[in-house]
DNA sequence: GGCTGCTGAGAACGTCCGTTCTCAAGGCTG
DNA sequence: CAGCCTTGAGAACGGACGTTCTCAGCAGCC
């Protein structure tokens, strides 16, 4: 058990018990407890709680953008690509443990109090829409809809937690074919007038 | 000043204090300072800080309701009640001290920890999804459409919160505007051809 | 006016938090 | 094998939390 493995086991650990509690609601004897490893270890390996938050969510970031990178990947049109993201939230919330997006949780939690969890925060969720607006580039769509796909994405996350039910991935994937559509065919225009 | 006055000062007090900083993050004895009301009288006011949670989410959800419901009824058309929600939003996310929407931001910092406060946020937002199923059937919208719009409405208070921009607001409008003059036209039928 | 009962303020309480300290055990060096 | 030095565990610490207690002040009544 390299120091490195230690640290990897604690950063799991924190991460689903700060995920599926809150983060305050976890103390570090809790951690301790969970983890089997000692106080004192605990704090050689990380200067402090916070440094623990900010690990996590590194991690958190790190995981999530690679499976939904996998997810994109495996899509084979462009237009598929851009909607395995919706599907990923979808898998995403049929899991039991799902408690909605574990970076807008800290966000409540202490983004008031926190400015470096703010920031890992704001970084993660820039990096989602770069991703997002980069697959919207490749079929030749507006950042504006890129914007608005990412919008759609988030509300997705958080109506799911707080309903408790998965059903809002699917709505929110039938909006974004329906504004894609409205994208690809530019019918915007057209459908101006009618309105 | 009437012990109903009283109370409401510390709710209002409260709900600065909560909303601003989080709500773990206040004590009661902050609360005490800042409402200028005793320990005691608190105490003897509400049976324990999460009555006083419950309270504060209370009387958010009464005032945002209202504030929704006098947007909606300044508009005229149907269609313009509808999209007032977003332009209630965009105004929302111009004040200084906008940080985030309250419940979600409740939600996740005791969501896991305290039944009551998860039950206030679902009631809340099951008010706005029926606000807003109501007026999307007044231009004869499905409810499918309603939830959609519902999604980019959260979508659009997290991203705003956590971007600290109001953008959000205008590109949800947008999005909704797309998403209803789709099922306006009836095009949805006409568009599946093309994708 | 003196006694009584109630309300007020905030000191005090127990608990739990994040963090540090003590001290015992073990491994490496000579 | 003796000495030392690192590392382990968890008891201990200071502070902050939610909650309760004490007691001074002040009405109201005899």
């Amino acid at each position: 058990m390299t120091t490195h493995d230690v640290r990897e086991h604690v950063i799991g650990t924190a991460d689903a018990l700060f995920y599926g509690r809150g983060i305050q609601a976890v103390g570090m004897d809790v951690l301790k407890a969970e983890s089997g490893v000692s106080l004192k270890r605990l704090y050689t390996l990380f200067p402090s709680k916070e440094a623990i938050v900010l690990a996590v969510l590194e991690r958190r970031h790190a995981l999530w953008s690679q499976g939904l990178e996998t997810a994109i990947e495996a899509a084979s049109s462009p237009r598929d690509r851009l909607l395995a993201v919706y599907d990923y939230l979808a898998d995403w919330f049929c899991i039991d443990s799902f408690r909605g997006c574990g970076f807008i949780n800290a966000f409540g939690e202490l983004g008031a109090v926190s400015p470096s969890v703010a920031d890992a925060v704001r970084s993660h969720k820039r990096s989602f829409q770069a991703s997002l607006t980069r697959l919207v580039h490749d079929i030749g769509g507006s950042s504006e809809l890129a914007a608005q796909l990412a919008i759609l994405a988030e509300g997705a996350q958080t109506t799911a937690a707080i309903s408790g039910t998965p059903e809002a991935a699917g709505q929110a994937r039938r909006a974004a074919e329906s504004l894609i559509a409205l994208s690809d065919a530019g019918l915007r225009e057209a459908l101006a007038v009618t309105s």
